[in-house]
DNA sequence: TTGCTGCTTTGATGTGAATCAAATGGCAAG
DNA sequence: CTTGCCATTTGATTCACATCAAAGCAGCAA
């Protein structure tokens, strides 16, 4: 489905070809200027390898693939088997269940620093969600095989997979809480103030949405339309200012202690 | 808060003395009545051990506690330090999210084979939700520092562990789609279906519920209410017929079929 | 410019499921 | 047998949110 290189250390031009994906000229000319860059470094900022020994860096390093995808475009759908798990280092990428009748929902909004697809490889199952990138993205992918590998014989490793999943269940557990303890605004609201986590904490603070309206609305489980509604009702209290994708937050504390 | 009895490899009777319960008195009485078993036949019939060479299963067990539980025992509060997984080996416990407002919602069930509270000790954070006995229980527990020598020391345990937070993932996963995607009655049926499973494959069947009705609708994310309503709708219709706790099923396929 | 296409907003209307309130039935203790 | 406590059922009412429909607006191609 797609080309990767692995085993190498650098960057290859990823062909993008056969990917379904709807792409503008703008975007598709953007995709071929990049410089190649030694993937260590990239992979030493990552969470999933951050404080590994050099050696072990390097041995798991060597085996990493890097691909350069435009927006639009599947990383897998549901059924697919199930290649190795991907790292997302720029872009974001969708994580979605589909319906049987064409209605869609989506489970997880992947930035830099997160990981997919974990739970197909360690149950050696096909995937049930679809993974798709919502912007020009870079990606590392590691294949199943390696995986296993570097779980068998790097136990600094394993520690990191492990940590990322039972991060990952505890942040379902939320969704979970949120989407059955709390109406739509307070969703929307604690949807806002989880996107300025590791920002400097200060009063007043703004939010770029890192997708469109109609996708975050899945993601939190409400519809367009509601969405837009409360959005503006935030908006008429002066809580927030909305300009596009674009979220003026004058005082993050008064937003924080809104819960209607 | 309990007493349990680390790196013996059999069986100490735990004094539940001080533990938040309701006991009747029949419960206590049997609570005292039981055999010591060989802690390593427990582990070797448990999913998280199986597989694992004699030796590692040695390793590991010594290091077990065992702990015998009341029904209504909280194992865990919301904010409580973590002090390591625990193993269910026979009962039921109920994994719950408290709010402010002193609404509940269960997010989990736990049975033999389930393990609890992985998250918390992989994050080293205190615990987000309460678990509670809802019968009276057999538990194993390994405390977070034999976990992390586990992990690190048998790649076997690692693999383990991976695979098992996987599983609740994507159990999870499943359970985001059930309550997004799907009406109070489908949620029902599929969890009255899923709880057939490891059953036989008859064209008919039963189930007894693990918990009073209101934890299940909770489970379900339903009022129990709504949820007796649902029940009685699809008794109506010939689907499944209910006495108390024990739901017969004329014809799981019938019932698989349906959803309205 | 024109016209297309996709995203967002707005209003009117409908409904599933929660909430409130009260009746029923079982079970254990007295 | 009675009393009281739970769990469950049932009905009536309410509300948040979805659905439907239509219009506004921005970005882009020609």
């Amino acid at each position: 489905m797609y080309v990767m290189n692995g085993g190498v250390g650098t960057v290859t031009i990823v062909a993008a070809a056969q990917l379904t994906h709807r792409t503008t000229s703008r975007e598709t000319t953007e995709m071929h200027a990049r410089t190649a860059v030694p993937i260590e470094d990239l992979l030493s900022n990552l969470p999933l390898f951050k404080g590994l020994d050099e050696k072990e860096l390097k041995a798991i390093g060597l085996e990493v693939g890097q691909m350069n995808l435009p927006r639009g475009a599947a990383l897998f759908r549901p059924g697919d088997p199930c290649s190795g798990i991907h790292l997302v280092v720029s872009g974001h990428v969708k994580i979605s269940l589909g319906t049987a009748d064409g209605a869609e929902k989506v489970v997880d909004l992947a930035g830099p620093g997160q990981t997919l697809g974990e739970t197909a490889v360690f149950l050696d199952r096909p995937h049930k969600t679809s993974a798709e990138t919502l912007s020009d993205s870079r990606l590392l992918h590691i294949a199943k095989e390696q995986v296993f590998a570097a779980v068998r014989n790097h136990p600094g490793f394993a520690q990191r997979i492990i940590a990322g999943l039972s991060d990952r269940l505890d942040r379902f557990i939320s969704d979970l809480e949120s989407l059955t303890l709390h109406s739509g605004t307070e969703r929307v609201v604690s949807y806002l103030l989880s996107c300025l986590e590791g920002t400097s904490e200060r009063s007043h603070a703004a939010v770029t949405l890192p997708a469109s309206k109609g996708i975050i609305a899945s993601r939190l489980n409400l519809t367009q339309e509601h969405f837009s509604r409360i959005l503006h009702d935030l908006a008429a209290t002066n809580l927030i200012r909305v300009d596009g994708r674009y979220i003026m937050i004058p005082d993050v504390a008064q937003l924080r202690a809104c819960a209607p």
